[in-house]
DNA sequence: CGCCCTGTGTGCGCTGTCGCACCAACACAC
DNA sequence: GTGTGTTGGTGCGACAGCGCACACAGGGCG
């Protein structure tokens, strides 16, 4: 069996490992798919390979909100094994790619047999509660740049690549404030030479830069990851 | 055995909530106490009968972000379900009154022996994110005022009294925002004849005005809870 | 009584973000 | 090419909240 490339499930022993592969199907995940509608139950639970999913907050009529985000670290859809099926959040690809997919039956079924498989999804559930008390945080006290700048390493971390694609129309809607704010921020950051910003596609020119330039956040979410799971 | 006062173990058929009981020691909640630190291994899990505890995030230098409350409809201390002992939040005692507590030890042990036990704390913790990320949106779009009228709603529930002692220094703190900010709001609501202030003493008068002025998250908070819990 | 500490109220200038409206650059199709 | 839609950039007035500083009121205590 080749690597599955989702850290969740490379954590697991061989054994049981190779039963949960054998439920997954490999989807593709499509650019602004959704994949889940707050209260709505959800029919199946993903392990970003390649991709990566938002996890949006909508409030009142305002704009979305980005509270957490998914890659390969992690799943979305955790919280079934907390006994829910309803989704709290809308969950929402933000980066095209693929994953693997359980239908929510046989993955509570699993769940129920492995031990080694709740123990993981517990502690990715820890992590992602941090991270939610974090983005809270985040949106009260950071500024628009910063805060971009963070975003722009977490998703080049799952994205795996410099470049990725993203309208600062969708930025600001998971940012939480106007394009226009976006506009500034982002012209700032490529005056400094840290991306290149053409229609629609983002370039990370200096990573380290981009690092100093974020708000403290990107640091923590790092450390919090690395103390919970790895 | 008289009534537990704490919804989650009430929730518990009667010969596993016995058992949890004989596990339990009756403790103050002392206004002000810090009973968790973030990043230190919890010793203790506590379930509220009287008194309320606020879940405090705090990030660089700034002071504290309230991002959860409580009472006895909760536990503190649920993340020990997750498998993680070490508190990812300040949790500081709001309101003085009464817990059970039960040594870190002895609940895991309880933990694994009981599957409703695990069943209620499981779905506590599925409210507890989604008061989290209620959070998140809360602090990002609402103005002081409604944010303020909807936290002297949870605590008015929690602290089953109309009046309770809280400072507006204190709820600056809790809310992220000037002392000056909470004065102007607070004054703004009891000219409106909605609440009474004094001197770290406040009196809920009109509740029905109250809950208008709130922000929507009250309601979808209560929404939440009595969805999953209850 | 006068003192000090805690808690509350007020004034002022600053700034980050908002809402709106409009323009500029590019991409692609016909 | 000429349109048409998408994406990015700019300008302007409004405003909530900030930081700071200071004034005032109740209450306990010597």
């Amino acid at each position: 069996m080749a690597s599955a490339d989702n850290h969740l499930i490379e954590l697991l022993p061989r054994k049981e490992r190779t039963r949960l592969m054998a439920l997954c199907e490999p989807v593709e995940l499509v650019l602004a798919e959704v994949l889940y509608e707050p209260g709505c139950a959800i029919r199946h639970v993903y392990f970003p390979t390649d991709g990566f999913v938002s996890l949006v907050m909508s409030i009142d009529g305002n704009p979305g909100l980005e509270i957490g985000m998914v890659g390969r670290e992690g799943m979305v859809g955790a919280h079934l094994a907390l006994g829910v099926a309803d989704a709290p959040l809308h969950a929402l690809v933000q980066g095209a790619g693929s994953a693997w997919r359980i239908g929510a039956p046989a993955f509570r079924r699993e769940l129920a047999s492995s031990a080694a498989l709740r123990r993981g999804i517990h502690r990715y559930l820890y992590v992602l509660m941090a991270q939610m008390a974090e983005a809270a945080g985040c949106l009260r006290y950071h500024l628009i740049g910063p805060r971009l700048a963070r975003w722009l390493l977490m998703s080049q971390d799952r994205a795996h690549h410099d470049s990725f694609q993203v309208t600062q129309e969708f930025l600001a809607y998971m940012l939480g404030v106007r394009r226009v704010g976006v506009t500034k921020a982002a012209g700032d950051l490529q005056r400094r030479g840290l991306i290149e910003y053409h229609r629609g596609m983002v370039t990370v020119r200096d990573r380290t830069g981009l690092e100093a330039a974020a708000c403290s956040c990107y640091a923590i979410d790092c450390k919090i990851y690395s103390d919970r799971l790895a």
